[in-house]
RNA sequence: GGCCCCGUAGCUCAGUGGAUAGAGCAACAGCCUUCUAAGCUGUGGGUCGCACGUUCGAGUCGUGCCGGGGUCACCA
């Protein structure tokens, strides 16, 4: 149990104790006590006194002394602050929680299902969701290491997570790409060209609009109207004619669609692997954009939809302020939401889900929140825990970024950036000029993507965030590399002591006084598992970032204040070795969800 | 225009209704013959967009306004 819980749970009992009613846990919060005051731990006493009518002083000091008497284990002394019980915890829980787990490499983490409170217990994540006819950009980052990460903090909370993707593989702007190619590309390939395949792709989707764009615009030099001439390009005519064929089955331009896919694939899967992120399922929209017309047709039945007298299908949101929606053309045809319906639908049906989180940008809202509405209004049980965790989009410096224009920061080539930048930084400070070529490379990747996933998960990913392509993520300061470099710092510590295993510190721990800075640590260390629940609760695992680099920062204080592998006493050696093991032990787990390594040496 | 999100130091961001609002970057001044200086210590820098309101207490909650963004397609 947390430790501000064990608190909550003795005030209460001494409450009652001395006014003889109930409290609970409502009647008071504990918060961590400031560091301009003297304490660990506050309870702030405000809320108490329109209780019991006693002010907060008296009734601070009667809470603080009949602690000290009930737990003098526990606390080692109190102070009152106007209405503030500062609390102080004795040596004693602190070295115990050291010894117990300071070699627990899942501490904090709550392992099995938790089957408490309404908690989801199985639980699909679905980020990435690319469409095939463009390689991944800056903003796709954002959302796959989002979801991932998420992903890991939800199983770090004792749920059973399946992670998955919707691959966007058909539709008009697939066949732009695939028209573009036939015309331009002179059959060339991913192995002609040396070219990534996604690469490649989107290249014939750039070159698509820019003959698109010079058609039109040279209908209208012989005297068409803007909306004409987009409607009469050849080439836009033809793309047309290839989305009929596609829905038709044709073979040759399935067989083109097939080929061009398989090398987006193959491109996106270099990128994932190099990232270090995976899925359990793959979605293909091609297999699933069928599947909500079954429920329209329901959804008619039951007066849920009604129909338009051209045929089109839609829903009366107007009653949530949503306006009314087109479910379904007045062709037949679906549109976005009508897929959407059915594979949501088939989520819960086909996985049991207890809760289904989508990934996907903050411009959804809209989308996102009809999809609920309509789910809800067919009657389907799960309608609320569908669950929409959005994040703002990535923007540059110069504006938004968009794929048509060549405006996009490219995921390939940021990360390859990145992993150069570290190279630079390891080679000026030439600490490991014995690393073999591998080591070199592991510890490149380790650090350039650290910092990269770092810069992106640490802000709350609802904001929206601006990138500055000019000013290349930094590796000081509030960075992934400053959390692996104090990481990297207790590894040498620990092979100087000859205990690289971090299993042989032997003796028990006899020390009866710990330093200001020592007890500081524990106590933060102790905060994990609230930290891990903290991130799951709200999705966030900017939660950990932060936590992580304040473990650092309050470790590297530690660090330089006092020794080590030189300590003053054998017990003091004893004691910061198991400080600092346990510290890296939570650095490395806390990085590790939000899918970050550690280096040994850096 | 309707609905939604954001507004905290020069910049990027933290801040479950609680004490004198905090970090990082940038600037300045110190600290490596002692466990990795990708580090540590210190200084300067704030009408928390504005105004009312709720409360013992508001950066945090409510209402209104101002500024920025998103969205309201028989696109995906």
């Amino acid at each position: 149990m947390p430790f501000t819980s064990i608190i909550q749970s003795f005030a209460i009992k001494s409450l009652s104790e001395l006014y003889q009613q109930e409290f609970s846990t409502k009647d008071f919060q504990i918060n961590g006590t400031k560091p301009e005051f003297e304490g660990d731990y506050t309870v702030v006493l405000f809320a108490l006194v329109k209780i019991i009518k006693k002010s907060p002083e008296i009734l601070g000091n009667e809470l603080g002394n009949l602690l000290l008497k009930n737990y003098p284990d526990f606390f080692s002394s109190f102070n009152v602050i106007k209405g503030f019980l500062n609390l102080e915890i004795a040596d004693k829980p602190l070295t115990a929680l050291l010894m117990e787990h300071y070699q627990d490499e899942n501490f904090g983490k709550t392992s099995g299902v938790r089957g408490q409170s309404g908690k989801a217990k199985r639980v699909m994540v679905e980020y990435s969701s690319p469409n095939t006819n463009k390689p991944l950009h800056l903003g796709h980052l954002r959302n796959i290491f989002l979801g991932w990460s998420v992903a890991e903090i939800l199983k770090a909370n004792g749920n059973e997570v399946i992670k998955t993707s919707i691959v966007n593989d058909r539709g008009i702007h697939i066949c732009k790409s695939m028209i573009a190619w036939q015309q331009f590309a002179n059959g060339a390939t991913p192995d002609s060209t040396n070219e990534k395949g996604d690469h490649l792709v989107g290249d014939y989707y750039v070159k698509f609009n820019d003959e698109y764009k010079k058609e039109v615009a040279e209908l209208m030099q012989s005297g068409s109207t803007k909306e004409q001439a987009e409607k009469d390009a050849p080439i836009m005519k033809k793309t047309q004619k290839m989305l009929l064929d596609w829905e038709q089955g044709n073979d040759k331009v399935i067989e083109l669609w097939k080929m061009m896919n398989s090398w987006v694939y193959k491109g996106f899967e270099e990128t994932y692997q190099k990232v270090g992120i995976d899925f359990d399922h793959t979605f293909y929209e091609s297999n699933t954009y069928l599947l909500g017309k079954d429920f329209v047709e329901k959804g008619l039945q039951k007066k849920v939809l009604f129909k338009k007298e051209d045929g089109s299908v839609w829903i009366d949101l107007t009653d949530k302020n949503l306006d009314e929606k087109l479910v379904l053309r007045g062709d037949g045809t679906s549109v976005y939401i009508t897929q959407d319906i059915g594979l949501a639908i088939q989520k819960f049906e086909e996985y049991h889900l207890d809760k289904s989180i989508y990934v996907i940008g903050d411009e959804q809202l809209y989308h996102m929140k009809v999809l609920k509405e309509i789910i809800r209004k067919l009657g389907m049980p799960f309608a609320d825990n569908i669950f929409h965790l959005s994040y703002g989009m990535v923007e540059l410096t110069t504006g938004k970024m968009k794929s048509r224009e060549g405006t996009v920061v490219d995921a390939d080539d940021i990360i390859n950036e990145m992993v150069a930048t570290a190279e630079k930084h390891t080679e000026e400070l030439g600490k490991v000029n014995d690393f073999s070529a591998d080591e070199l490379r592991d510890l490149y990747e380790t650090l350039g993507l650290g910092a990269m996933k770092f810069y992106l998960l640490r802000v709350d990913p609802k904001k929206r965030m601006i990138f500055n392509p000019e000013e290349s993520i930094d590796f000081h300061g509030f960075t992934g590399s400053f959390v692996q470099y104090t990481y990297a710092r207790i590894q040498s510590i620990l092979r100087k002591v000859g205990n690289e295993q971090s299993s042989v510190i032997s003796g028990e721990l006899s020390v009866t006084r710990l330093l200001p800075l020592e007890r500081q640590l524990i106590i933060f260390l102790e905060k994990y598992s609230t930290v891990i629940s903290e991130a799951g609760e709200e999705m966030n695992p900017s939660v950990i970032a932060n936590y992580v680099f304040n473990l650092a920062k309050l470790y590297n204080s530690f660090y330089a204040e006092h020794s080590v592998a030189n300590a003053e006493s054998e017990e003091k050696k004893n004691l910061r070795l198991r400080l600092s093991v346990m510290t890296a032990n939570i650095i490395k787990s806390g990085l590790q969800l939000m899918g970050i390594n550690v280096p040994k040496r850096m």
